[in-house]
DNA sequence: CAATGAGTTCAATTTAGATTGAACTTTTCT
DNA sequence: AGAAAAGTTCAATCTAAATTGAACTCATTG
């Protein structure tokens, strides 16, 4: 007799299989894993919160797969974990406002990288600097003052896109 | 008696090899290979266009990483060959504008993931639509909806992104 | 308080995708 | 023509990153 106390945990039909595709498409192109496009896909096409053994086996991944999906997906704010559930469980569910999405991948993944490489850039140029040979240094000078103009206009496009994005 | 006839193939100085580093850093943000940062960052700090084997020899990578990697970045635009070199080799050497490495960017990896993605959507919203249960026909033709809207407004923000960035 | 269940951690394994290198085509030069 | 050099192609190999799964912690409950 299977599936007696579940009511929903079947395979996934293909209608929602071919939804997860897109997310897992849609993930790579931001260079995230795989799972993280099931994970968030899965909730996306759920009317219900689920917890993280339902994610397990609807997508049939391991349990550890899942927990660290969930976290970044948390850390991103793509997911947040739903109030009020029966069991001890934790169910989620997801966030579906475009401008929350952008805004924490900018936060997350954007942003991060955007400030290490100005330190890097600013370190560099100083080491251009100090170059011996004028004509090197006024060469590499220029090409790291050109790199840091780039980092400073991507920053302060930054904004304008969550603006633009929100809703 | 090495490096005769080459004034300029000598291994990479340390600070040299920093900035590439920066360069590697950047493309895997957007996904691409660290061999398109090496390529793309050498020639970035180099004063004069570079041919294949240059970057052969100075990265240390085959040729046959140098040539996709120089096809790569030509069809980015953020490559171009240079013209009246010497011999008969081709030589390259980088768009250093911003808008333009933007406005490749988003020509050859966005929008192709856009366009696709809509078009599957569309097909998913119509599957959706012919659900049989009344509740889950309404609740996934509404998620569908919303991603169609993501798709969209991502679509609009693209000229944006490219008009602001234009220095 | 022992047992059960939820969730985390991380070393080992798997896998996707990047890189290599040898064979090939094309172009140039004597 | 044919030798040499530039560049391309792609099957085989390698590697970085994702995934697994077993051992663990922590919280709950009878």
């Amino acid at each position: 007799m299977p599936d007696l106390l579940n009511g929903d945990q079947h395979e996934l039909d293909p209608l929602e299989r071919q939804v997860l595709a897109v997310f897992v498409d849609g993930v790579r192109v931001l260079g995230l894993p795989r799972s993280i496009g099931e994970i968030y896909g899965l909730l996306f096409i759920s009317p219900s919160a689920l917890a993280l053994d339902d994610l397990v086996q609807r997508l049939r991944i391991s349990k550890g797969s899942a927990s660290q999906g969930l976290r970044m997906l948390k850390n991103l704010g793509a997911v947040r974990e739903a109030n009020g559930g029966e069991d001890r469980r934790t169910y989620y569910e997801p966030a579906i406002e475009l401008k929350r999405l952008v805004g924490g991948f900018i936060r997350e993944q954007i942003r991060p990288h955007l400030d290490s490489g100005k330190t890097k850039i600013d370190l560099l140029a100083e080491g251009a600097r100090s170059l011996q040979d004028p004509v090197r240094r006024q060469f590499l000078s220029d090409r790291m003052e050109r790199l840091d103009t780039w980092m400073t206009s991507s920053a302060k496009v930054l904004p304008f896109l969550q603006k633009l994005l929100g809703q």
